[in-house]
DNA sequence: ATCCTATGTATTCACCTGTTTACTTGCAAG
DNA sequence: CTTGCAAGTAAACAGGTGAATACATAGGAT
């Protein structure tokens, strides 16, 4: 894949660039094609779609990307949102998750890649993209933070709230979760995430 | 839609089905399309694939349901999976709750349609549909077995962690989660479903 | 000034999509 | 038997898809 895209310093190093900018109309292509997957989708944007919001040619996606499947996971390699989240101090993890949800939900996603995951789960051609995405931007890092046994089935119980996040606001909107208090959101989704995540297991009532 | 439906029996009762049996072709299409939805959602099951697996012809789907929108949506409609377990003794719901969760990692989804919601969510065609299913066969129920304020953005809290099963378990595979202490994992899950629907909010560490 | 290569363009390909049309056939009533 | 209608079929339609093609051209190197 993405055999014509490490190629383009062969020659000496060119201070100025052409007005034909290869690297400038790639990144156009990149971004275009992050928002508009991140809004509808990979199954409904097509190339032509991308290529016109970058205000380039459809051939150009094949030519710098090789192929839709590959400019997506290209896409999806580019961003790593819950990094931050995720590091610190292992026993504020739940609040730290609880409040990143929450912030999604009211200022919205700061970027479209979550979206992506949850709008384009269906297709086939990019399933293992998907799933390395969130081994590696989620599971895995939330894993090594956590201590004792089932460490793994309890970041993939985590996991499970963060990624039903999207399917359900799109499909039952933002308003209940916004006239919401927040603090007693956070309280609760903090309650939640450690119910998932800590080492023993709570006790229902 | 369905113009053509609902005009089956004007004429004298028929005993005896002929060959050609409108209702159990219907049928047939019917359950066929529920169960490619099922599997691989509603972009990637074309019409063409439903009528093969039905036995039956490509025309057919538009005459007897208007359109494969209409299709996927009367598949949706005729089932009701968490009825029984959002209904009864309110106090016991979290863990029901829990318990349904766990059961569908061990076992599998009892039916598609779960399925279909987090493999058609993309589809703009289709999301009012969905919608509206998610409304009246979860949230809706949800809702009115809770007390206290703000019952629907707790009951959409809990809708978030059913829903984000769905994609998890197709992202990440039930393996982590069939590994882990079934007793374990549902009280985590009742804990957490509790932590969403409680109307006081449990107090975290 | 002339080449030459990389960038960009327009077009074509082969295929699939949902839907509609014209047609054939089974089957029961007259 | 014939007639008529409902059920089923095959083909076509109009459009869209990702990808590949052949071509045009900008702009630095020679």
């Amino acid at each position: 894949m993405l055999t014509q895209a490490d190629q383009e310093q062969t020659g000496p190093i060119r201070a100025k660039r052409p007005k034909r900018d290869r690297e400038a109309t790639r990144r156009r292509l990149l971004e275009a094609a992050r928002d508009l997957f991140g809004e509808h989708g990979y199954d409904h944007v097509s190339v032509r779609m991308i290529a016109a919001a970058a205000g380039s040619n459809v051939a150009l996606v094949n030519r710098y990307f090789g192929s839709k499947a590959s400019l997506f996971g290209e896409v999806l390699a580019g961003e790593s949102v819950l990094e931050k989240v995720v590091q610190g101090d292992p026993a504020g993890l739940p609040r730290r998750l609880a409040e990143h949800v929450v912030r999604q939900v009211h200022r919205g996603p700061s970027s479209p890649v979550p979206r992506m995951l949850d709008r384009s789960i269906g297709n086939p051609e990019i399933l293992p993209i998907l799933q390395q995405h969130l081994e590696t931007m989620l599971v895995a890092p939330l894993t090594e933070q956590l201590t004792g046994p089932g460490a793994r089935a309890r970041a993939t119980l985590a996991a499970t709230i963060i990624m039903g996040g999207g399917p359900v606001r799109r499909l039952l909107g933002l308003d209940d979760l916004r006239t919401a208090d927040p603090a007693e959101l956070t309280e609760r989704l903090t309650v939640m995430f450690d119910a998932a995540l800590s080492p023993g297991v709570r006790e229902s009532k």
